[in-house]
RNA sequence: GCCGCAGUAGCUCAGUGGUAGAGCGCACCCUUGGUAAGGGUGAGGUCGGGAGUUCAAUCCUCCCCUGCGGCACCA
């Protein structure tokens, strides 16, 4: 046989016959390397210590130390040792697949019953015992009817369909882990043992349909995550509780922001302070939008069936939006209304009155939009996940030579928003053109490279998800990162040259003939309701100065200083500050612990000696240390640090 | 919509086949206290809704609603 050579990391080269494996290269290499040896890289791809290499290579050996790989490794031997405990402790539960996945992994089981938080723990203890075995994995490749006869034999369906859904030119892998069998593309590592076995934890049960089908079975998928040592798991551990603590339903009703209940479901009782923070949003971002050439309208909630008839709508969204009739008593005829699930129809209504020139475009119409969607029970969150919310909604009727420009300018407006409500970065993707569609290739090209060429103008990284545009038109998503680095998307910006069509909107061009206007649907918060939900969480409901609904809390240390501590919230007011009393009967230790747990930013606190010199002791959010300052001083101090951003 | 879990005072939660309890909060009283909970007294619940079993249901059974964790969905 020949031989191969194959380059290692620092340069150097060795020559095996052909077929060595990784592992006689890392025996090679260094006993101890051979032990600590998880798996390699050979050419760039993921490889296992005991497949052939049957050509000249690059390679490089893994140990426990390169986070990629081992991360990759730990989870996927754990979701296979997970697999083989539940085998073992119940031997009829039907096995189907376990991906790796962000901090962890799943595996998707077939039982009668469903798993409880007890059999978790079983599973656990009997998992460490199969670690602690340091049982050896190994593996061979199958042909596809002994691995379909296999798996029929054994009473194992959901096996033999996934064989049967793997491309016919990639071979099958077994694995054993121990005497425990499953097919799996692999790489493995070389033994269970090489698992850390205490930086593991099987988190959660949920039901998960097969394949991700609604229509198929419901299966049971146990959640684990796993790193590379118990510090890190901690590490994990504490996000998901920091996670928790900043839990917008959680903090909506401690702060007082807003409720829910069940008469509404789904659909947000806004409290004073929460209602304030949504009115300094919905301030900033009229603003903005004023800034930048928008004219807002406002359009009706309630709209006869026959507009999203020819919208569309009727056909294709009718089992999200919640429809309504005229009590037969008091009208003459009967009509059936829908609650509007969306603004671009009537937006379009704005556009089709009087004659539209080509000297009227781009035309900018705006809207904070309240929308209501029949969403599923099971998918309403918090403020996240809404039947009833507000878009900062706007639709741009254009030419399609100005698609781009319009774009640009979208994508500025979007970063000063995101800039100024505290996100630092946002991620682009652009979504093309779906199999179904409509319009003609050209006029896709023409968006697509529109949108493109919008986005390179500011940045040169972006994602594309290919197939993925709406059936009208390509779209871009912008989806910014958070405090404790979760990603959300908010922004959007869709071509579309399906709706002007079927609505009927036209113009008049420099031909004096009436031309179809591109419609481009565009948010940059998304919804009011689910931007402020994502707000609270980033802040950990430590709002920002300006948007903050309660700023300023002005105590009273003794009751001497009533009247004092009244005309400070007068000044405060007075220069534009939300600022309130608290002249209670109670301790100053008190009323400081009340407000800061309240996440109020600034408490003034005024006893006999501010009193006597027409001072404040001034206290912020998050410091223990206190200041004393005039009482000029702070009313001018803090009425520049409530501003806005756009108003600095 | 699907799987699982849950719903008891404003909040967090305990509890029992014989119609309920704590802490915090709230009200009132005492206390005028200098930066994260001063003390006392008191009010407050049709135990998510409906039906059933039972002498008796907050507790057991069924249906529904809502919430929570996922899945599916997310123009």
């Amino acid at each position: 046989m020949a031989d191969v050579t194959l380059t290692l990391p620092d340069g150097s080269n060795r020559v095996f016959p052909a077929g060595v494996t990784a592992a006689a290269v890392a025996e090679d290499i260094s006993k101890s390397l051979s032990k600590k040896a998880i798996s390699a890289t050979v050419n760039g791809a993921h490889w296992d210590l005991q497949w052939p290499i049957t050509a000249d290579a690059e390679i490089a050996i893994h140990t426990l130390k390169d986070d990629v790989q081992a991360l990759e490794l730990i989870r996927h031997d754990l979701a296979h040792i997970m697999a083989r405990a539940v085998q073992d402790i119940w031997p009829d539960v039907k096995v189907t697949i376990g991906p790796v996945i962000k901090n962890g992994w799943y595996y998707d089981f077939d039982r009668a019953d469903p798993f409880s938080p007890e059999d978790l723990g079983l599973i656990e203890k009997k998992m460490k015992e199969i670690i602690a075995a340091r049982d050896p994995v190994r593996t061979e490749v199958w042909d596809r009817p002994r691995a379909i006869a296999h798996y029929k034999a054994l009473g194992e369906p959901y096996k033999v369909e996934l064989i049967d859904s793997i491309p016919g030119d990639e071979p099958l892998r077994m694995y054993w882990h121990g005497d425990w069998q499953d097919l799996c593309r692999g790489p493995h590592l070389q033994h269970t043992g090489q698992v850390p076995a205490d930086a593991f934890k099987l988190m959660s049960v949920a039901g998960a349909y097969w394949r991700g089908d609604s229509t198929r079975p419901m299966l049971q998928r146990i959640y684990g995550v796993a790193f590379q040592n118990r510090d890190e798991l901690k590490k994990y551990l504490n996000f998901l509780e920091e996670a928790e603590k900043r839990d917008h339903r959680r903090l909506g009703r401690e702060m007082d922001l807003f409720h829910f209940q069940d008469e509404a479901p789904g659909m947000v009782f806004w409290h004073p302070d929460g209602w304030t923070i949504y009115r300094e949003l919905e301030d900033y971002m009229r603003r903005q939008l004023t800034r930048d050439g928008y004219r807002e309208i406002r359009t009706p909630q309630v709209v006869d069936r026959k507009l999203w008839e020819a919208s569309g709508h009727w056909d294709k969204y009718r089992e999200n939006m919640y429809i309504t009739e005229i009590d037969e008593e008091h009208a003459n005829e009967k009509r059936v209304n829908a609650l509007k699930p969306m603004n671009c129809p009537c937006h379009v209504q704005v556009f089709n009155q009087g004659i539209k020139s080509y000297r009227d475009l781009p035309l900018r119409l705006a809207e904070f939009g309240s929308c209501h969607r029949y969403e599923a029970h099971g998918a309403l969150h918090g403020l996240m996940r809404v039947r009833n919310f507000t878009q900062d909604d706007a639709h741009i009727f254009c030419t399609e030579d100005q698609i781009e420009a319009e774009c640009a300018k979208f994508i500025d407006l979007l970063s000063r928003v995101y800039t100024d409500t505290g996100f630092g970065s946002f991620d682009i993707k652009l979504s093309t053109r779906p199999e179904v569609r409509v319009g003609s290739d050209e006029v896709w090209d023409k968006a697509e490279q529109a949108l493109e060429k919008a986005i390179l103008s500011i940045r040169n990284d972006y994602e594309v998800d290919p197939g993925e545009g709406a059936f009208y038109g390509p779209k871009l998503d912008f989806k910014l990162t958070d405090a404790i680095g979760r990603e959300w998307q908010c922004g959007t910006f869709q071509a579309d040259f399906n709706l002007p069509e079927r609505l009927n909107a036209n113009y008049i061009g420099t031909d004096g003939e009436k031309h179809r206007p591109v419609m481009l649907h565009r948010a940059v918060l998304g919804s009011f309701e689910r931007f402020i939900g994502i707000l609270i969480e980033n802040y950990a409901g430590r709002m920002p100065f300006w948007i903050a609904p309660r700023q300023v809390v002005v105590a009273s240390i003794t009751s001497e200083a009533d009247n004092y501590v009244r005309e400070v919230v007068n000044a405060l007011q007075g220069a534009g500050l939300r600022a309130e009393a608290d002249l209670r009967n109670e301790k100053i230790n008190f009323k400081v612990r009340e407000h800061s747990v309240a996440k109020v930013p600034v408490i003034l606190a005024c006893g006999a000696r501010e009193v006597d010199t027409r001072s404040v002791t001034v206290r912020r959010l998050g410091e223990k240390a206190t200041s004393t300052e005039t009482l000029d001083a702070i009313v001018n101090e803090l009425g520049i640090a409530a501003r806005a951003p756009d108003l600095v």
